[in-house]
DNA sequence: TTGGAATGTCAACAATGCTGACATATTCTG
DNA sequence: CAGAATATGTCAGCATTGTTGACATTCCAA
């Protein structure tokens, strides 16, 4: 199916699209992602959060003042799960939620200083596994993994992506 | 804290390397998983089955007559957690459960044909997208994007992918 | 003023993690 | 051989986080 010497192929230069170095792929993408989410998920379980959380708080802290309905959409989630987890965020003093001066059927999340403490502290943990992957790999890599991971995205999250990254610094 | 020109940094040949860029990769991870399972998750749905049938499914695939404590190790679940999804796998013919030889305490796991074919229908599922995305960015991309998902990896999970890429062609 | 949008909430359910306890079969060890 | 250790299976219960469906409130806009 992923014949290398398929129809129209040129030989050799498609060896990295083989069935074999595609399943190698998914399994790096399983392995790597329960990497990615060990040290957050430590500091969660300590204070009784969890991944959903970490979630919510992250992207709260990217677009301050958000409303549910565009948290609803990067989230990818139902308001109802969304719900639950924003009380006891707000409930807890780490989340802010208020009415909206233009439209007042709208909430804005914001996070609290113990909110920013919270996402800081998961962050920094997540941050840094990174941040030694990318020091052992160098930036050519690092500029290929980003290529593909935002090449296996829905298209609509890879806007959504796209639109978030637009606040950095490219 | 990640400041590209703070000390001992030679400026910006470490750019790459900025809370920003880090933060950027966080989302990347989030919204290409999101990706990755989305059309398997489609399929296991019709079918009335989960994410860990799936990743199951795929183990055994890749480690014919593997154990249930080996099966363990690469899911990293308990085994309640893990049987719970091989009864049902077992119980509807796609997962063989066959009495060691050598040892008859353990429980050698194999796929059934049926199970052979789900196994095939979604990692076809699943390999599609990760082909037309490795197609898109080309080899050199797809070199970075895997080494820093090795980076990424608890150095047992790492060991653990080694181990299994190598039935294939390297 | 009325329809629709944004939000919140209640209830119930499903998938998949977890812990703890216990049973069975088998192998290994002293 | 007796007893310890290993591999597996299973039961019960609980937590997190996803889902539907239903319904209430508030408020903007035509």
């Amino acid at each position: 199916m992923a014949d290398p010497t398929g129809p129209g192929a040129s030989g050799e230069a498609l060896l990295f699209l083989t069935d074999d170095q595609l399943r190698k792929g998914i399994e790096a993408m399983f392995f790597a992602y329960r990497g990615f989410t060990a040290d957050p998920d430590r500091i969660l379980e300590e204070k009784g959060y969890g991944r959903a959380h970490h979630r919510a708080l992250h992207f709260i802290h990217r677009n301050p003042a958000t409303t549910v309905n565009n948290l609803l959409a990067i989230l990818g989630v139902t308001k109802q799960s969304l719900n639950r987890v924003l009380r006891t965020l707000i409930d807890d003093g780490l989340v802010l939620n208020e009415v909206g001066t233009r439209d007042r059927r709208e909430r804005h999340l914001s996070l609290t200083d113990a909110g920013v403490a919270l996402e800081k502290e998961l962050s920094n943990a997540q941050s840094e596994r990174m941040r030694d992957a990318y020091r052992q790999v160098g930036p050519d890599a690092v500029r290929g993994f980003r290529t593909v991971l935002e090449a296996m995205m829905d298209p609509e999250m890879r806007r959504l992506y796209r639109t978030l990254s637009e606040g950095g610094s490219q």
